[in-house]
DNA sequence: ACCTGAACACCGTTCAAGT
DNA sequence: ACCTGAACACCGTTCAAGT
């Protein structure tokens, strides 16, 4: 049966561009080719004809989320480029909350991951650090900021609570420092706690020596 | 039908413990209610007997996980009993490393998760810090144990492989630095450099100070 | 070339029934 | 009290068939 006239055809770029939108409205769980075809209005089996898998399809949208981070003009100086890399980076987990729970936990070895990563490698090899340190220093840094935006999109504030968790009371009872510190975990508070940390590595590791 | 004379009664101890050890065996996505099931020589359904659902089994086992985490006693000093948290923290990421992906991304707002992480509170506050800088740079630490962890454990090493990944020989016509880096992101790299980034943000967020 | 429908081997969970 | 079997509403994916 040919499709309605009303309906454009399947192509990988709506495909893609709906799941995304897809994921973001009912999450990654609920996320299936099945659900994915009827909002397309297709039979699942269909997305088989531009996807291999799942998994194919996933990688693609880890693709197009790292193609949309702009790259900053290697004119500027290297903590700056960084700053605004790292800026970028939490945007996209922003702007793909629940998504980033898949893309920040996959490789980023396609063409656009590695570009990236190159850009961020870069700053500290411009830096003027020797090339173990420049790795070191990337690497650590990556872990900081993985985990900062993991936990600002899926921790305390969004993610799944423990079945039987501590009341608000047992915390001020048995913890109160914790009860205390909560203060500091709310949403509008993750700007100035991330920077905080970011500063303390880029000055340690040496991004803002001469 | 009763159980035959040889198959041990079903219990949440026997349960929790073939869980851990099947999701290390075949990992946490073939793991399942009916798999675990099977192991224990029983229908799926019977596990709901003592689990109301499979969240609860899994909540179950984040708890049994943080339980086994010691806590180093609170004469030594600040910084010291931080790095030996944290270096028991890394050992729970490393010993149920397929577990992890799932226990690293749920709050740890269990009575045992909290006790854990008041530890490590305690360790910023004692060092003198007031009460903001403890609880940031608490946060702040907290962002890269959770990124280093969870990259060692289900990263570039041993996670999920882009599907249309660069060649080696494209890596290192394109991107020559990343290529020279790579050297020091084996696993065996792990741990030095994580103790250079876990050095920068204990001392840059006054740890080490008096 | 592109899409469909039935089928296979799985899921988590409900429920009535067995001992 | 503890376990089972059938059933429901889902999965990803294969395959032969339709246009």
């Amino acid at each position: 049966m040919p499709r309605p006239a009303n309906r454009p055809s399947l192509t990988r770029e709506r495909i893609e561009s709906e799941a995304l939108a897809l994921i973001e409205r009912e999450g990654l769980d609920a996320f299936s080719m099945r659900r994915l075809g009827q909002t397309l209005g297709v039979e699942a089996m269909s997305l088989y004809h531009h996807f291999p898998s799942k998994a194919h399809l996933l990688d693609a949208l880890v693709d197009r989320v790292l193609a949309s981070v702009p790259i900053p003009s290697r004119e500027q100086d290297p903590a700056s480029r960084l700053r605004q890399l790292v800026r970028h980076w939490r945007d996209i987990a922003r702007r793909h909350a629940r998504f980033y729970a898949w893309l920040s936990l996959h490789r980023w070895n396609s063409a656009t991951g590695v570009a990236f990563l190159a850009e961020v490698l870069a700053c500290f090899t411009d830096a003027g650090l020797d090339s173990e340190r420049a790795a070191r220093g990337f690497r650590a840094l990556g872990y900081y900021v993985l985990g900062a935006t993991l936990d600002e999109t899926q921790g305390y504030a969004n993610g799944p609570a423990s079945l039987q968790p501590l009341t608000q009371v047992e915390l001020e009872t048995l913890h109160p420092q914790v009860a205390q510190a909560g203060r500091y975990f709310t949403p509008d508070q993750f700007d100035t706690t991330f920077e905080l940390g970011l500063d303390v590595l880029l000055s340690g590791l040496g991004l803002l020596r001469r």
